[in-house]
RNA sequence: GGCCCGGUAGCUCAGCUGGAUAGAGCACCAGCCUUCUAAGCUGGGGGUCAUUGGUUCGAAUCCAAUCCGGGUCACCA
């Protein structure tokens, strides 16, 4: 329990004594850290009391001061100002919070239960590589994972690939036509990209074929259809259904560069997957569900043959399942890929990390589900992202516009090995060292400036001020890190502590509030984890981690703590800088970012 | 038009289960390196929390309406 809350149930049990006719209701409680500009710890607002009291703030604060103080012995004092109680915890009760948590590299987490989690993400197409939007897509995915699992969860990381579909045609005909047989080997191009330049080849084709069909005074919407490349695409399309085997051969050789690319890109970006599901695997198997709510009578069929579900009254409409010859649609595939999931691994939730403009998707998928009966209705969640923009307007990969992702990671770690370079402080390293600190800190902002927005918000993408290792940055948290690494060096002491070296010194009373103010960010760590989880947002984990380096900052700023004034007090500094750093670098974990121990 | 999401400093964002004088970062101005890493620290200017009304001891936060921006409502995925 935070500390918070133990003071919360301790003013409740309290009131219940003195006012033993009142019926005080824990919701009316409330308790937040006091404000810097008074003195002590904790605030209980009394304004709620009053009427239930009939006394005065100033009075029910008295009293509720003297007892609090009196009876729970964790406070040496308390101010009312205006009816706000302010109680100061006593110091002896932040040395032995320190005590017990200071080598606990787990700090933070929820004991692990049984409870199952799958988290999709990334989700990729196979016709182009990923691009900067994809990245805060995966990146999401990720840290929410990692979150999900320091707070109990059995998790699953899961990528569902979009391999299938007229888009990869797209990329398979203009290969066919242009390529002249190129290959990621003999043209030297990373896969995903050889498969992408075809796919634009495509657009480009297609967009000027049109042209000069309406130039030819056909109607654009008609063009659009008759232009040949399309066709040919549609063509190919119904090839691969139908399985010809000269089709799957070219499409499975054309994904296999492009997954070998992707993995690439992941790898680099430190990203993994427990569980592949490919789309070319999954899609058929949403017409069983279908089948099974028709014989229901879940669903009907139109004179055409194609199936429908009647949303109209969860406020809806008419939803397509089949389309009148068989084949399936999005919606088909997802409600078999969803069952997949389900019964693969008996899912208590199943989050779905996939864009805003999937919000009504998402939310019709679940509606069939439960409508159809199947358990897995439930445990469907979407963490729904917003869009990133570029501060010109939208990324649209046919716009030329997109940002890819390849290039933003080496353009990051170019201006990481800049600025230390620039900084000078590439002493004492050697050069593989070097390398891996560049892509440490280039990573990092590059993670960092994603993740530290609400999720649901759209966020723009300036990349002048993403390249910022400044501020709030994770560089600001690393270099923080980085300095308490070497104050640990210099006094001998490990990053881990053996934390029985230390018992002996904690007899320290006086703390100073800077002290003590980092002492109350760290004692709040574990509801911050646990809000992100239940919140499904890391963002307000960067923001603490932020936070609480700039607190050490300060920190280390206005007193030394290899010369403190006494060595208690450094014992007691030295307790505080590790478990400092052991947060940070547990917040920071989660979002996969690495804090080095010199830079 | 229906439904969903957003609007807070010049810019990018916190704060939103109601609490004290609304906070960071960037940018701008002024200071701080013979002392644990200046990728840092301290101070300053900068706000009608979109607007209006309501709820109450108290509203950026809750409710309603309005305005602005985005998304979505396909036999596309």
């Amino acid at each position: 329990m935070t500390l918070a809350s133990q003071i919360k149930h301790a003013a409740k049990d309290a009131l219940k004594v003195l006012y033993p006719d009142a019926a005080i209701e824990l919701s009316t409680i409330s308790v937040n850290q006091t404000k810097p500009e008074f003195n002590g710890d904790y605030t209980v607002v009394l304004f709620p009391f009053l009427k239930l009291l009939r006394q005065k703030p100033d009075a029910i604060g008295k009293q509720l001061g003297d007892y609090l103080v009196e009876k729970t012995g964790l406070f040496s004092g308390y101010e009312i100002v205006r009816g706000f109680l302010n109680l100061t915890v006593t110091d002896a009760h932040w040395v032995s919070f320190l005590m017990n948590h200071f080598t606990d590299a787990h700090y933070g987490e929820r004991s692990k239960t049984d409870r199952r989690v799958m988290v999709e993400y990334s989700s990729p197409n196979t016709n182009k590589p990923l691009h900067f939007g994809h990245m805060r897509n995966i990146f999401l995915g990720a840290a929410m994972s990692e979150i999900l699992r320091a707070t109990g969860n059995q998790v699953v990381k899961a990528n569902l690939i979009n391999d299938r579909g007229i888009h990869i045609c797209k990329s398979m005909i203009a290969w066919m036509r242009y390529a002249d047989g190129a290959t990621p080997e003999s043209t030297g191009i990373k896969g995903d990209h050889l498969v992408g330049d075809y796919y634009v080849k495509f657009n480009d084709v297609y967009k000027e074929e049109i042209a000069q069909l309406v130039a030819g005074g056909m109607d654009e919407k008609v063009a659009e259809k008759e232009s040949a490349i399309m066709k040919d695409a549609q063509e190919l399309l119904r090839k691969w259904e139908d399985g010809d085997k000269e089709v799957r051969d070219l499409w499975q050789m054309m994904n296999g560069w492009v997954y070998e690319g992707f993995d690439e890109s992941y790898k680099r970006l430190g990203i993994s997957f427990d569980k592949v599901y490919h789309e070319s695997d999954t899609y058929l198997l949403g017409k069983k569900i279908v089948e099974g709510g028709l014989r229901k009578g879940v669903l009907f069929k139109k004179e055409d043959g194609s199936v429908w579900v009647d949303l109209r009254e969860d406020g809806l409409d008419e939803k397509l399942l089949l389309r009148g010859d068989g084949t399936s649609v999005y919606m088909t595939q997802d409600l078999g890929t969803a069952k997949l999931k389900y019964d693969e691994f008996k899912l208590n939730q199943s989050v779905y990390v996939i864009a805003d403009e999937q919000n009504y998707h998402i939310q019709v998928l679940k509606l069939i589900m439960k409508k159809l009966g199947e358990p897995c209705a439930d445990g469907i969640y979407h963490l729904s992202y917003g869009m990133v923009e570029l501060p010109t307007g939208k990324m649209k990969s046919r716009e030329g516009t997109v940002v890819d992702a390849d290039d933003m990671v080496s353009e990051m770690i170019n201006l990481s090995r800049e600025q230390t370079e620039q900084s000078g402080k590439t002493e004492g390293f050697a050069q593989d060292e070097l390398a891996k600190l560049y892509e440490t800190i280039g990573m990092g902002a590059l993670k960092f400036y994603l993740l530290r927005v609400d999720p649901k918000k759209r966020m723009i993408f300036d990349p002048k001020e993403s390249i910022d290792l400044h501020g709030y940055t994770a560089t600001f948290i690393q270099y923080a890190h980085a300095r308490i690494c070497s104050i640990l060096r210099k006094e001998n002491v490990a990053i881990s502590p053996d934390c029985t070296k230390f018992q002996s010194f904690v007899q320290v009373t006086e703390l100073l509030p800077l002290e003590k103010k980092i002492m109350l960010a760290l004692e709040e760590y574990p509801l911050i984890l646990s809000d992100a989880a239940d919140e499904f947002n890391p963002s307000s984990i960067c923001n603490y981690s932020f936070q609480l380096a700039q607190m050490f900052n300060t920190f280390y700023d206005a007193h030394s703590i290899s010369k403190a004034e006494s060595e208690e007090k450094k014992q007691l500094r030295l307790m505080i800088i590790v478990m400092t750093a052991s947060v940070l670098r547990h917040a920071m974990h989660l979002m996969g970012i690495r804090l080095p121990e010199k830079m």
